[in-house]
DNA sequence: TCTGAAAGAGTTTAGCA
DNA sequence: TGCTAAACTCTTTCAGA
C-alpha cells in the first residue's frame, strides 16, 4: 500500500515551487524529467490532498516602512480563552504569526511594525483586549526564514 | 516627488498576490480595474524595487509527518559570532526561521520536526555546534501565520 | 501513470493616447 | 501611466500506451 502521501518526485516539485511558486509546469517538468501534463497531475493531487495549502508572495516589509520586528510573549489569567486571543490578534495587521505555547509563556506573537511608537501601541492594544497578566517583548535584530532570504538592503 | 515606493493600487495587487500568488494578471486586473498589461508593469516594477522578494508555496508540513513545532531560545557566550549561528542553523532542514534578539535570549529558532526524539536530536545538534550556554524550548500547541490559515485537518 | 498533441488561456511586447 | 492588439508561451484536456 502506498501509505506515503507524496513520493520523491513530488518532494522535488515542492522544493522547486518553494524556490519560485510561479515557475511554469514546463520548467518544472524539465527539471524533474516529466511532461508538463504529469507535473500538473501531481500538483493537482497535492492541492486536493491538502499538502499544498496555497501560494503566496514574499514581500520586503522593511522597504514598505515596516522595518521593526519583535516577539511578544503573553501570559494570561487562567480563565482566558486561548482561541479568543488568537482570533483577535490575527486581525491586527501588525501580527505576522501567533503561536500558542504549552507552558510558560502562554503565547508568542510575532509582530512587524513601523517604529517603536507603533510597537508600543500594538502591544497596548493586545493587552487591552485580553486578560493578559504579563508581556515580555523581544526585539528582533535580524531574521531569516526558510525560502526567503531577507534582502540585504541593496539600496 | 513620488517618495512612496508603492501606491494604493500596488498595495491591492500585493494583497491579492498574498492570497494567491498564482492568480493570473487578467484576474488581478479585473479586481483592481486595470488592464493585464498595466498590472504586469506594476508587478515588474515591484520586483525590480525589491518590494516583491519572491513567490513561494505554502505546505502543510503536518501532512508530511513533520507535525511538531517548537521555539528554542538560545543564549551564547560573549565571544560567540552571531552570524555564525545563523549560518549553521539555517542549514538544518528543521529550522523554519532564525531570529537574533537584542537582550535575553540572544536568538530564537523556530523548529519543525517529526517527533519528540527528532526535536531532542535537533536541539542537541544546535548546542553541539555552538558555544551555547543555555537553551529553553517552547512547545507550540497551535500556530497561525499571516496568509496561511493552518488547515483545520479535515481528514 | 505516463506521453504527446491540440485547443484554449494567459503572458508579454510593441505602438499609441 | 494607461490602453489595445498581436505574437508567443503556458495550461489544460484527451487519446493512446
Amino acid at each position: 500500500m502506498a501509505d506515503q502521501l507524496i513520493d520523491e518526485t513530488d518532494r522535488e516539485i515542492l522544493e522547486l515551487l518553494r524556490e519560485d511558486a510561479r515557475r511554469t509546469l514546463g520548467d518544472i517538468g524539465a527539471r524533474v524529467t516529466l511532461s508538463t501534463a504529469a507535473v500538473k497531475r501531481r500538483i493537482d493531487r497535492m492541492q486536493e490532498n491538502g499538502v499544498i495549502v496555497g501560494y503566496t508572495v514574499q514581500i520586503d516589509h522593511a522597504k514598505l516602512g515596516w522595518g521593526i520586528e519583535a516577539f511578544t510573549e503573553l501570559r494570561f489569567t487562567g480563565t482566558t480563552k486561548v482561541g479568543e486571543i488568537v482570533r483577535t490578534t490575527t486581525r491586527m495587521p501588525e501580527a505576522q504569526a501567533v503561536f500558542t505555547i504549552a507552558g510558560d509563556p502562554d503565547a508568542l506573537v510575532w509582530l512587524r511594525v513601523r517604529d517603536m511608537g507603533h510597537l508600543q501601541r500594538t502591544i497596548d492594544e493586545i493587552r487591552r483586549h485580553h486578560q493578559v497578566t504579563g508581556t515580555k517583548t523581544l526585539m528582533v535584530l535580524d531574521s531569516w526564514t526558510r525560502g526567503q532570504q531577507w534582502p540585504l538592503d541593496g539600496d
